[in-house]
RNA sequence: GCGAGCGUAGCCAAGUGGUUAAGGCAGCGGAUUGUGGUUCCGCCAUUCGUGGGUUCGAGUCCCAUCGUUCGCCCCA
């Protein structure tokens, strides 16, 4: 075409779909706000070396899927891939354990990673995310988890499934890992070539294997909720007797790893059935060693994230949001009227009132026809008699009816008639 | 990075090698130059994602490329 188009992996939120957006944003803030999170706002851009070193450098994330560049000063950098590195390194520069021994912080914003675009899926996307940082407690896991189930429950999504596994401490894994090489090695031929390469270099990662025969081969496997120590293991009961008195409702998963180096002890995902194969809305997890790594002090923390595009996929297959409409439409024709309809239009909008002052300069048939398309209750008609009579006719558009009001009594008339406004659209939402 | 499918207007599409590329929605203009939702009329793709090739002739066949969809992988 020779049109500059948008980036593969990349699209426009057009004003449509900007509704659903803040939709979620404004509910989840609202959520956060009452349990006494509060936002933090870091930069979309960090040093390379600040995520190598905390999502890992074996991961795909790091090895290759991330924006990484040399910016004109020759420092590698980086566009985030996710959240909770930035978050970390903020909480550790800007001395944020010194200002309370627990923080409990949330974050949205855009991430990228250099995928392969499918639904659910862009190179451009964005997360919000919490975290609560400063304590090792079950109660936090189960805090950060209620905190996610709230706003999807206020979303009114359904068909979600929370899964849950604990992948204990750093020794736990270790000898599980053994254990499950141990397991798998006879097999080693019958796996899925990718589980194949992982046998030797990730090997938890074979468990979330989609491969069927890999799945029949894991069925014997150990599980490595054996493995926990009983320090672990009564800190996942205990995570799960709280959600139990919550009521909200959890499948243990033993085959649930996550992606990220720093995972430790809980970790958990919300799936949709209603997604395609990128059915995980949230993901997070425990990683109480992270801080420490990245050079602070020794902070325990969990926290998790949540892909929005995914869940704004499922907003909409759920209801459609009605269309924005105006409370009054503005139609003028004539020097003199158009000049005394912009004064009322900016009166009316600083009281409050939603205003669009039709700007066309066409025949009244036109701009009412563009009245009716707004949703407009009322029409706010201004011509040649009007404004030498410095009156303004209101025909409210559901019934046609029409009055002749002094421009100076306007405001006053649109408030009296305000219930009445209300109602009406209301019921027009239906 | 791998495999498969698909690209015709802002959107949904018909078209399966033969003169001028259906139709619908939306939009714009008029009937109606001071009154909307209905109706009627008109306009709205020199071109089929892009580039090349085959052919007397290509939206239609071939190749490449870009984009997109589904799956793998990965993850939220």
């Amino acid at each position: 075409m020779g049109l500059i188009e948008a980036l593969r992996g990349t699209r426009d939120i057009l004003p449509d779909e900007v509704r659903y957006w803040q939709r979620v944003e404004a509910i989840a803030a609202a959520v956060l706000t009452r349990a006494a999170f509060t936002e933090i706002r870091t930069p979309i851009f960090e040093q390379t070396g600040l995520f190598e070193r905390s999502i890992g450098e074996a991961t795909d994330v790091v090895g290759k899927e991330m924006y990484t560049f040399k910016d004109r000063g020759d420092r590698s950098v980086t566009l985030r891939p996710e959240g909770t590195a930035g978050v970390v390194r903020a909480y550790i520069e800007q001395g944020l354990h010194a200002q309370g021994s627990i923080q409990r912080l949330w974050y949205l914003g855009p991430m990228f990673r250099y995928e392969r675009p499918q639904a659910g899926r862009q190179r451009q996307f964005h997360q919000l995310g919490v975290e609560i940082l400063g304590t090792a407690a079950a109660r936090a896991d189960v805090e950060a988890i209620a905190v996610a189930t709230d706003i999807l429950r206020q979303l009114g999504l359904q068909n979600l499934t929370l899964q849950l596994n604990s992948i204990g401490d750093k020794g736990d894994r270790q000898k599980y890992r053994e254990a499950l090489v141990a397991y798998l090695t006879p097999y080693r031929l019958e796996l899925d070539p990718d589980s194949q390469d992982r046998l030797a270099r990730n090997p938890l990662r074979i468990l979330d294997s989609k491969d069927a025969r890999t799945q029949e081969i894991l069925k014997g496997a150990p599980s490595m909720l054996d493995f926990l120590n009983p320090e672990a293991q009564v800190r996942f009961e205990r995570v799960q007797s709280l959600l139990t008195d919550l009521a909200i409702p959890y499948q243990i998963n033993p085959l649930l790893v996550r992606g990220l180096d720093y995972y430790s002890h809980t970790v958990f995902e919300i799936q949709s059935a209603d997604l395609g194969a990128q059915a995980t809305v949230i993901g997070g997890g425990r990683y109480d060693h992270l801080v420490a790594e990245l050079g602070g002090p020794e902070t325990p923390a969990i926290g998790w994230a949540m892909g929005l595009e995914r869940l704004i996929l499922l907003l909409k297959q759920l209801q459609p949001l009605p269309p924005a409409t105006v409370d009054f439409y503005v139609v003028s024709r004539g020097e003199f009227a158009e000049a005394q309809a912009m004064l009322l239009s900016q009166q009316l909008r600083q009281q409050g009132f939603t205003v669009e002052m039709d700007v066309s300069g066409s025949a009244f048939g036109k701009q009412f026809k563009r009245a009716d398309r707004s949703g407009a209750v009322a029409c706010l008609i201004l011509g040649d008699t009007e404004a030498e009579t410095r009156t303004v006719q209101v025909k409210w558009m559901a019934t046609g009816e029409q009055a002749a009001i002094a421009q100076s009594e306007l405001s006053a008339y649109l408030h009296q008639q305000q219930p009445a406004l209300k109602a009406t659209q209301t019921a027009d939402k239906g």
